[in-house]
DNA sequence: TGTATTTTGAAATCCGTTTTCATTTTCTTG
DNA sequence: CAAGAAAATGAAAACGGATTTCAAAATACA
């Protein structure tokens, strides 16, 4: 199993893409934190330790890297995308909450499995899914109980 | 229980908001039509029959729609919002084909209660879910499969 | 090393969504 | 059944995130 890095170099290699350094800085700095971050906020989080990259460039780089599978890019309907980290192929879904913005991540086999006999009998091929549990995190659940007049 | 119409209707006295003859056809026209279309897309349509109506007029429009119960927003990931007639509050989910953008409903009531049981265990309380499946239909497949060299 | 190719950063552009604003329509109430 | 107050309309402008353009800089192949 390779690491993210050298999945990464190989990606460019093989697509004749030249390695840069603001590629590997911006590649370090993204593997440090796998947080959900969109691209205006991981911009402006690198921008104080590097702030001589531009936003296009880093906006390229994470679509490279959800490109060769090291992110991949969620969309939780606030109309920013988000980038993470990808590690190995497993897939999660996420929980949202709604009040507070925090992202919890997740998996169940059992919902996998449905997924797929929901695609067989609509002879489906799936490629890919997501899913996105809505609601309040037990803080902000508690904190919105207790305003309630 | 109430029709769409009265259940809309109810919705802009309670907020006193004006009945219009935009409003009633826009409503009459959406609801004849199911499909899941985008603001865009709807307003192309709905402009044949009613050139004097305005894009703007049709969004937000729509929005109240979604607003009172009577519609839902959704997102498939291609940077559009599409709305549904959103009968009665059964929830449903969706498998959408990449290929040729076919969307098509479906429904799971084990897939629903295992949610729940994924957010009772992170103490979360859910609101709302989504849950889209991506791939192929089986005619995309089928041609996919074919034209492989 | 030289040179072709790619990348970069700033700014401009894109595109769906939302808002502004002057005008028109609705609805309330006297 | 009129005003007059409040809200809705349509055209155009503004918005905001994503993407592209372009000239200058950096990279890597020969």
């Amino acid at each position: 199993m390779k690491n993210q890095e050298e999945l990464f170099l190989d990606f460019l290699a093989r697509k004749r893409l030249k390695n840069t350094s603001q590629r590997m800085i911006i590649l370090k700095s993204f593997l440090r934190q796998s947080l959900h971050l969109s691209t205006e906020d991981f911009y402006l989080q690198l921008r104080k330790k590097h702030p001589a990259i531009g936003y296009a460039t880093v906006h390229r780089t994470l679509k490279l890297f959800a490109e060769c599978g090291i992110a991949a890019e969620r969309n939780f309907g606030d109309g920013q995308t988000r980038f993470e980290v990808n590690y190995d192929n497993e897939h999660h879904d996420h929980l949202v909450c709604t009040g507070c913005g925090k992202i919890i991540e997740f998996e169940n086999r059992q919902i996998e499995q449905l997924q797929l006999d929901v695609a067989r009998t609509h002879n489906f091929f799936i490629k890919d899914h997501r899913l996105e549990l809505y609601g309040l995190c037990a803080a902000c659940h508690a904190s919105e109980a207790s305003s309630l007049s």
